[in-house]
DNA sequence: CGGTGTTAACTGAACGATTAGTTAACAGTA
DNA sequence: TACTGTTAACTAATCGTTCAGTTAACACCG
């Protein structure tokens, strides 16, 4: 009995895409994501064309959900430095408010070496690590970064630090807290202490260096 | 016709190291294990209980070995400054020594949650990263890095940095690269920025901060 | 209106292949 | 003899996938 036109499907990622993140691609079966979706296990290959696409739609499905949100950072504008801060505390919330991403995007990266994720990746790179990357080239050309970095890596280091936190959890746990769940509030005290480490790290070398000139540079960012 | 005392207990450790780093738990068989160790599928459970108890053997053989290499950061000594910027080398240099690290440390933390490595894992919390903690201290001590920052934190920053970098390598490839390998020399270069990085993101403020310009944005508990 | 044809949505049952794990036996050594 | 190391053969279960068929919705036509 066809039910409404094509609910079946979104019901049917849905299950997969909780199931996929707690056991991952080859502990999930096809009649564990059938059932948990109420339907039939043959109707996942009417929709998809086998459980490597399903997976993909899953994976890349979720990470431009995510990256969604953290492009938020650039929508309204700011210094370099108000970005940089808010581009860490954004992205310490979102591992905080979809725990599925730390498995889901690990394994993609792990055990797929991004094969699905690609399209979602390489979309991120072009829009969020390009601004995150301009930003701090703009810092620098203003002064208010040291130039004598490569942005490209800076950038790296910022978002290593808050998605290495998060992905190695569990060793985290055992460093900060003796294996035990880490006390309240910490990862928020991590990724304030992440703003902190790295304005620090892109601040200009010498005090006797004051550029405290106004920006004449580029700014051909920033729409509206 | 039994050989050598446990040398085929050796020769299965090495077998199924392979093939766990290149497959994964589920995505291994025990007797593909057992064929490339020439050895019969149920001699594994002569030595082991079950396959779950190889995988734990595998896996904190292996991270022993690793954090063996680490540790020799800290074996000479030499002032906090030295120490950090020899770390960050030696751990970027193990990641391309040890090809396996990335996938087999990567799934135990992903998909296990560090069951297998837990007593692995506290050692090395014991032994280098309290020495990594403890260089951070004395160098805040001393006055050469700034002292209102966690050493624990800021020691985690320094070691995200390039297990990111290494974890997250198809991810790196297409931000640096378009998705292309990396050119030589990269993982280097990005070692020496990490020492470069966390070493200025330590330093002591200078006496006249650089302000970022008269703009009052969102000030917050900076400047304690 | 009512009937007919088409198609999208969905199902039950089975297939062939593969799996981890078991068992009983046996060879070499002490 | 007694014990360690090793093996081939087997099993019970599970897997992804296929396929022939069913149901409901809708468009068209007389």
């Amino acid at each position: 009995m066809p039910s409404d036109r094509s609910e079946s499907r979104t019901e049917i990622l849905d299950a997969a895409e909780a199931r996929f993140a707690r056991q991952g691609f080859d502990g999930t079966t096809i009649k564990q994501i059938a059932g948990d979706a109420r339907v039939n296990s043959a109707l996942l290959y009417y929709y998809f064309a086998d459980k490597d696409a399903l997976y993909g739609a899953v994976v890349s499905r979720f990470i431009e959900r995510i990256a969604a949100q953290v492009a938020q950072t650039f929508a309204g504008g700011g210094d370099p430095a108000t970005l940089i801060a808010d581009f860490a505390a954004r992205q310490g919330g979102v591992f905080e408010a979809e725990p599925r991403f730390r498995k889901l995007l690990g394994r993609e990266l792990i055990d797929f070496d991004a094969r699905h994720a690609q399209a979602a990746i390489r979309h991120l790179a072009a829009t969020t690590f390009e601004r995150l990357r301009e930003t701090i080239a703009e810092g620098q050309r203003a002064g208010v970064f040291r130039a004598d970095l490569d942005p490209r890596f800076a950038a790296i280091s910022l978002v290593g630090q808050t998605a290495y936190f998060h992905f190695a959890r569990p060793a985290v746990e055992i460093l900060l807290a003796d294996g035990k769940p880490l006390p309240a509030g910490t990862t928020d005290a991590f990724a304030a202490h992440v703003a902190d480490f790295t304005l620090a790290a892109l601040a200009p070398r010498s005090p006797s260096r004051p550029r405290p000139r106004a920006r004449a540079t580029a700014r051909r960012r920033n729409r509206t």
